[in-house]
DNA sequence: ATATTTAAGATGATTTTAGTCCTGATTTAT
DNA sequence: ATAAATCAGGACTAAAATCATCTTAAATAT
C-alpha cells in the first residue's frame, strides 16, 4: 500500500520518547501510555529496536530503555529500517536482477530517483532535531493559546 | 510495507504498453505476453484504468484497449493511484485529524516532505517521456551489442 | 528471597495481496 | 440472425502481512 506500518510509526515514537528524556532510562509502560502505543505491542517493537542497536535495555528492577547512541545521530530511517527491514519502494530496488526487466526498464531509474529523495527527507532529520522541533510546536501552540484569552 | 503492490506496478506496465502502441488498440492476451502480467489479473487492472479515465476499451471482435488521453499527459502517479488508490505515505496524510496527534507532532510536517518530494518525481514523468526513455535505452543498448561483437 | 523489568517465542484475528474463474453484456463480421 | 470476439463485473481463494496478545524465562536491585 506504499504506507509506512504500525511498525514504523510506533518505533519513531518511542525512539522520539527516549530522546526527549535522555537524561534517565525509560519503562515500556510509561513509553506506552506517553505515546499512545500498545504496551505489549510495543514491547516487541523496543526487541526490534534493541537488536538493531538504536537503543539499549537493562533488565529488572531500576531496568528499562534507553538511547545507545545520542540522539543527533539517529535518523528515522534508521529507525524505521530497524522494525520494518530496508525500504524499498518497489521491487527492482531490492537487488540488481530482482525484476528481470530491470536492465531496459525506462520505469526503472524513476523509482531509484524516488528512493533517493525519500532517503534524503527521512535521513535529514535526527531525533535531537525533532525533539528540537517539538518544543519550538510547543512554545507556538502556548503563545497562540494566551494570545486567544 | 511502503512498497508499490503489484496492481501499480502492472498498471504502470499496461498504460506504458498502451503508449508504445498509440496508434492501436491493444488486447488484454497482447499486453499480458508482452508485459508478463497473468492474464486475468490483467483484467482487473484494466478495469480499474477504465474507470479512472486513463484507458477506454471497445468490447466485441476488434475490442481491446487504448489511451483515453494523449501519453504526454499522464502520469506515474496517476497510474498508480488508479489502482491503489490515493498514496499516504503515512495515516496522518489522509486528512487533517485521522491522527490525533498530528497538530503537536514534530515527525508530521517530515512526511508531508517526504510524500511531496515523492510526487514531484511520480508526476515528472509521463509515459510519453518513458516510452521515449524507453527508446534510447533500445538504441544504448544494441550499440553496445555491436561494440562487443 | 523477592519484586521488578525486559527477552523470547507461541498464538491468533483480521486484512491485504495476488491471483483465478465464471457469467453476462456488447460489438463486429458473416 | 447468428456466431465469434472481447471486455465488465462479481464471486471465490490461498497465502502472506498486519496488528496485536499472552506466557514463560532471565536478569537485576534491594
Ligand atoms: S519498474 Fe521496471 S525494473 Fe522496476 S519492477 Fe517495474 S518493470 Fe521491473
Ligand atoms: S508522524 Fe506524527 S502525526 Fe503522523 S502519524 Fe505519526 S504521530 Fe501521527
Amino acid at each position: 500500500m506504499l504506507q509506512l506500518t504500525r511498525d514504523g510509526e510506533y518505533a519513531v515514537r518511542a525512539v522520539l520518547h527516549l530522546a526527549a528524556h535522555e537524561d534517565r532510562v525509560s519503562l515500556i509502560h510509561e513509553i506506552s501510555e506517553a505515546q499512545d502505543v500498545p504496551k505489549s505491542y510495543l514491547s516487541k517493537i523496543m526487541q526490534s529496536l534493541t537488536r538493531a542497536g538504536i537503543v539499549k535495555s537493562r533488565r529488572g528492577a531500576k531496568g528499562g530503555f534507553f538511547l545507545a547512541r545520542p540522539a543527533g545521530s539517529i535518523t528515522l530511517r534508521e529507525t524505521i529500517e530497524a522494525v520494518e527491514g530496508p525500504i524499498h519502494l518497489n521491487v527492482c530496488l531490492i537487488k540488481k536482477g530482482e525484476c528481470p526487466k530491470d536492465e531496459g526498464c525506462p520505469v526503472h531509474p524513476v523509482w531509484r530517483e524516488a528512493q533517493k529523495k525519500l532517503f534524503e527527507v527521512l535521513e535529514g532529520k535526527t531525533m535531537q532535531d525533532l525533539v528540537r522541533d517539538a518544543e519550538a510546536i510547543q512554545k507556538r501552540n502556548s503563545r497562540k493559546l494566551a494570545q486567544a484569552r
